[in-house]
DNA sequence: CGGTAATCGAGACGGTACGTCATGTCTTACA
DNA sequence: TGTAAGACATGACGTACCGTCTCGATTACCG
């Protein structure tokens, strides 16, 4: 979420404008948080930016002066949530990483409906490409990331062979949470994430394990 | 798609009317038509019901009397198109099961843009409980169902143990698919789904493999 | 007023379109008595579509799909207020006809406040030819064309020189009117009409006239 | 133009401020030349205080700070450019006065597109009541004064008797050159001005004309 | 010659209205 | 009764100005 320079996204200009009069930092926020609530509360469609303004008590001028679109600001208000996740340390094996990963995911992703908020940023990244590079850069690769280099470490360990698959493994992992996030068939529990996980690494019909 | 006997969706009517005009099989397979170009061309958000009534030369009220809203005449023309792929028989083996139910569905994704559809389907059913229930019960359901039956007879076959938690190897492997479907990070090639196959049938790691 | 046949302006249609539903005369009339109302209350500038809608009980709309502009329908509902005036007969002299057409114009004039209303028409006109033509149509060139065929008979009869400067005079008559009610400097008043006719038709300066 | 004391119009300030940074002059007339351009090439209505900012190379607030409104500003504009008009001398007949007066009137309105800017500066004064004085004031009155001045010179001389409706022949004269001014049916072109006065001065029908 | 104060550029802000668009309902006349 | 045509209320859209308000930078007079 850091970092950003443009008003592509709302983030705040790092070099300080010489003249002008500074932007509202009361205004910023009030927005966030009024796009938050809301987008949990109804869903995005139900969402509209005159509601947002409203709600802030913030001109709509305002918010599209800093965000082009409300998908935008929607994406905004997610990390803003979702970006507070501490960050994985190493634990010494690939499962426990994974795990590390995922359980904060699905902690969060259960303690209130960002499903339905998820899923309408996903339908809207396959509708405009200049939308779905800014969810891909700010919610989506992050974390995939991540969990990549998790692999990296286990392959540079010996845990697992150079040849392993990890854009499929990844793709395995985190399409089942986001399948069960996205669909809403079932929950994604921490029990989900376990099972997951040792599924996923042993396979579902594990040669070894006896039974 | 047969089957329906209400207009909660745009099945037809069993019950011949007792009088009056009767339907007009030529509006009826119209509007699916143009609805389905459409929707492929630009998306459902593009599509509106006028642009949808003017193009199959019909008016609005026609759609509307046999299709409550345009998510289920989206999903009617989606399920139009997807449902005449062949019932897969018992191969005999899982992994040949999975390939035979996730190979059809792979191609057919890939060959015209259906992610942004469903990913907008899937978004509207996080919203609206009801429309959530039908694109569950005539797009999503069915084939997971199948797979299901799959993973049923495999241990029945005595090829996986009794034990094997289908549901989140269901997950894991549909769970990939509607992940590259639905984010559109990578295509959902036919080595995607024999390398996906494989990777979850033996785990990302597995035993037996070279270390 | 009457004949108009497109939705360049307010006008009903003639030709009764075969299908749809058909206009709803309320809303039309509506619409015209709460525009009229609150152009003469606030003049045009303060008298926003939103605000025309809100006091017809009418959809924004509704109002843009016979109105292209608020202009349009201030004009439209003028009219329906001015073209009620009595169609003016031959009285036998000039002086005679020209206090006839002047005289209503002068009361009606004074009777609200119109002359803020027909400044800005005016003012409008100015900025759009096209709206120029409807208001010329409509509004201006039918009073005088009235005049101009009293002119024309007077010269038939021998009562003035077929020389005579019949569009100086007119502006000189007209002109005086409008000055007055567009400047707002002194009343349109029936003292004034026939001061007005008085000068005009004997001069500043009358030549044989004692005093 | 000059003359004025208080930062209700655009004028400079006579007493010296005591301290403090002194005006931009190059501001100020950046400001109304910005303005007049962009007021006679597109009209009051399609001129925004940013354009004129823009335009100028000034901020906003600095147009504010010595216009309370773009009427204003626009009347300003206009008088710097009207108001250079030649002061008329005494011809010594009545007639030859008002060419006098007339003529320079009728030259520069035919200039340039000014009748789209006073008719909008017109309508602005129905509506408010203040700015209506600053316009009669600065630019109406002015003229119909030295008019005036001459029906006085004329009326001593004794050659139009002392009971000559002065005011009514004041609008009569200004009412016509007002009109195709404001309405834009005519050219007020040089030959008009002398056709008006003439027809004004001896009557539609002149006693002594033929007939 | 340093302090005080009005001015200027830049531009963010709350607000209001704009004109357009899509939804879903309703009405009318035809088939 | 089903349908084509289309008018309608509703409400959000994204834009454009308005007039106000901070900012920091620039002058100039004045003590």
């Amino acid at each position: 979420m850091s970092g950003g320079d443009a008003p592509a996204n709302g983030d705040r200009p790092i070099a300080a404008p010489r003249h002008g009069r500074a932007r509202s930092e009361k205004a910023h926020s009030a927005i966030l948080a009024a796009a938050c609530e809301l987008l949990l509360q109804r869903g995005l469609a139900a969402v509209s930016m005159d509601a947002v303004a409203a709600r802030a008590g913030v001109s709509k001028a305002t918010i599209y002066r800093w965000w082009p679109s409300k998908e935008t600001l929607a994406l905004d208000a997610l990390c803003d949530e979702w970006d507070v996740a501490a960050p994985v340390s190493d634990t010494g094996s690939l499962q426990g990483d994974l795990i590390g990963l995922l359980l904060p995911v699905a902690r969060l992703a259960s303690s209130r409906p960002y499903g339905r908020v998820i899923a309408t940023l996903v339908a809207e990244a396959r509708t405009d490409a200049a939308f779905a590079n800014l969810y891909d850069s700010r919610f989506a690769d992050p974390r995939r990331e991540q969990a990549r280099a998790a692999f990296l470490r286990a392959i540079e360990r010996g845990e697992i062979p150079a040849s392993t698959k990890t854009e499929v493994a990844l793709d395995l992992l985190y399409g089942a949470i986001y399948h069960r996030l996205l669909h809403g068939h079932a929950a994604v529990s921490e029990k989900f994430v376990s099972d997951l996980v040792e599924v996923a690494m042993n396979g579902i019909a594990p040669r070894s394990a006896g039974r």
